[in-house]
DNA sequence: TTCGATACCGCAAACGATTGCATAAATTAA
DNA sequence: TTAATTTATGCAATCGTTTGCGGTATCGAA
């Protein structure tokens, strides 16, 4: 026969006391005699009693998980930022749900709603490259669910974000291209109505109009934040009449595609070519050449974040003064540029 | 005030009707009326009510999660994996935990101790390279929790496993290498108690024999499975008075620190030292030069320890035969031998 | 001996959703 | 009109744990 995980009441009728003494032995309640507590832990462990935690969260109306949503884990840089968050969060007793939104929308929408019915303590999250809409988020907030964004955030929303200083990153990217003598500089941009995009694309005009040099549309290509589009961003820039000489991605996948296709096609870099990214890939340095980039601290906006939310979590009083906090961002320069 | 997500009692309430009519309503029992069910629907869809997803789990002894835990998920083959393990169990309903041991077996065995207790509905599982004992695998399979692991599986524990044919890759590997003309092959091989480390070694060991070269102990290091366990096996390989001619590694990580140990040493590969490893990582071919390897397939894998795991929860009867599969890898010979 | 204090324990009600059974109302059949 | 049946609903228990409250029993002090 199928037996199951065995209870509060099983110890209790094998001691013939009630499940109430039963809890209160294990859960260390004063008004206990040192005599039962002892009889209780003792067959606790010896039957290899388990809490059932299901049971706790409903009594307790609170769980002890955190949940948190990333884009996607195939490159470094949330992997390293989920080291962060993990750290942090174990240390203060939870445990966390790692969700991938696939850079996806309606899996976003998906996660979150599953998250909330298993109440969770409050979310961690990056939001998709699709996402526009933030009815998902706002729902959780209105259930008293804390969230912390971190890289990407949703402006529309109150609440705590963790973010690098993209504008700063970007201009001092391509600063440092057109200091290495690039002149026709184009940008693989992310999707426009995320802020990080934004702010990239802000920080890229920033620095071509300090030096002068001229805006060209046709040199700024926006697309998503997938390698793909890093591929299908170079073909297009390599067919205008007069190519680009250097390029500033977006983020480290965009990168890559990039740097892939612009080998494939047999271009040179850094000499015919030049190319720098956002986020430091350990990969970065491994490939030929190593690519220049705008390194992220991921591991530390994990911890700030995951810090961030416990604070909120923390919180006794009815309103919570949600804070931003911006960390720097590090140009590692190497032979791509 | 705090205000949290309404219940089936406030909706029963609104309407004076009990909550048992509001839960059939809401779950299409057939005894209700259309007219009582369409009021609940539109006061449930007014106060966008969301059921409680833990009382749901108490009251039905199970929960629509299953829980996965992988050593890490920094290298492309356990995201990979993952990828296959969420496509099949979200088609079929269930959502994931991922969790990772950090290769650790201390977070190993709180990772399951954490799942258990959210009574999950089964586990698929990789186990660190620490783990030697199967004590807390064993009591998830006493609460009759189906467990399935995959690539790094457990010998003492009777359950369903998705495996690759490490014998046959790790031949097929060394087979390549010997035919290259190397003739001192290393192996930088994993710890000594997973049977992955110890299948791949056989495969060494065949290949040596098959073409009579002579077994040195010094040439096989034992170590872990990170990159650092690369790079230390090959510092110390390369003060062996005569040092080794190429290198087969156990695992990507440990090939990559291998790798990058090497040229950071200034040898040439292929020239000097050949180099192959296990599970093909897509940097492997982005690298200088791109490394040969044998190619795991990661998605597949995960989706057949899915397919095991869902098959396993929805048999009825009291006893299921667990089952191996053991799918094929592939030799990916590019420029490093 | 009696009163008060303390220590220990059980009862029962929660938490939110589900479900077998009973019951009331409405409908049909006789 | 009455009996039998169907339809729609409520009651109450359940899942496992927690906790306020009340009740004994024990002990010391007066």
């Amino acid at each position: 026969m199928r037996r199951s995980q065995i209870t509060i009441k099983d110890i209790a009728r094998r001691l013939s006391v009630s499940s109430s003494t039963v809890s209160r032995a294990l859960r260390n309640h004063p008004d206990i005699s040192i005599k039962t507590k002892k009889q209780v832990l003792c067959i606790a462990s010896e039957f290899n009693y388990q809490p059932n935690g299901i049971a706790q969260s409903l009594k307790n109306m609170r769980t002890n998980t955190i949940g948190v949503i990333v884009p996607e884990i195939k490159h470094d840089f949330f992997p390293t930022a989920l080291d962060g968050i993990e750290d942090v969060t174990y240390k203060a007793g939870y445990t966390i749900i790692v969700c991938k939104s696939n850079e996806s929308y309606g899996r976003e929408v998906l996660n979150t709603r599953a998250l909330a019915s298993n109440r969770i303590a409050g979310l961690i999250v990056s939001i998709s490259q699709d996402t526009q809409n933030f009815d998902h988020f706002k729902s959780l907030i209105n259930q008293n669910i804390p969230i912390v964004f971190f890289d990407r955030a949703c402006n529309e929303i109150d609440s705590s974000k963790v973010l690098v200083d993209d504008f700063e990153g970007a201009f001092s990217a391509v600063n440092h291209l057109i200091e290495r003598g690039y002149k026709r500089i184009a940008h693989l941009a992310g999707p426009k109505h995320l802020s990080i995009s934004q702010s990239r694309l802000n920080g890229y005009l920033t620095a071509l109009n300090k030096h002068n040099l001229p805006l060209r549309d046709e040199l700024i290509i926006h697309g998503g934040l997938h390698r793909i589009d890093g591929r299908t961003g170079v073909k297009r820039l390599l067919t205008l009449e007069k190519r680009p000489d250097a390029i500033f991605a977006v983020n480290g996948p965009v990168q890559f595609g990039a740097f892939m296709q612009i080998k494939g096609e047999g271009y040179k870099i850094p000499e015919e070519i030049g190319i720098i990214g956002f986020s430091d890939d350990p990969i970065s340095s491994l490939v030929d050449p190593p690519l220049s980039t705008v390194g992220q601290p991921a591991y530390e906006m994990g911890a700030a974040a995951a810090n961030l939310l416990l604070e909120e979590i923390n919180h006794k009083e009815d309103f919570f003064e949600p804070k931003i906090q911006i960390l720097k961002t590090k140009l590692i320069i190497r032979q791509s540029s």
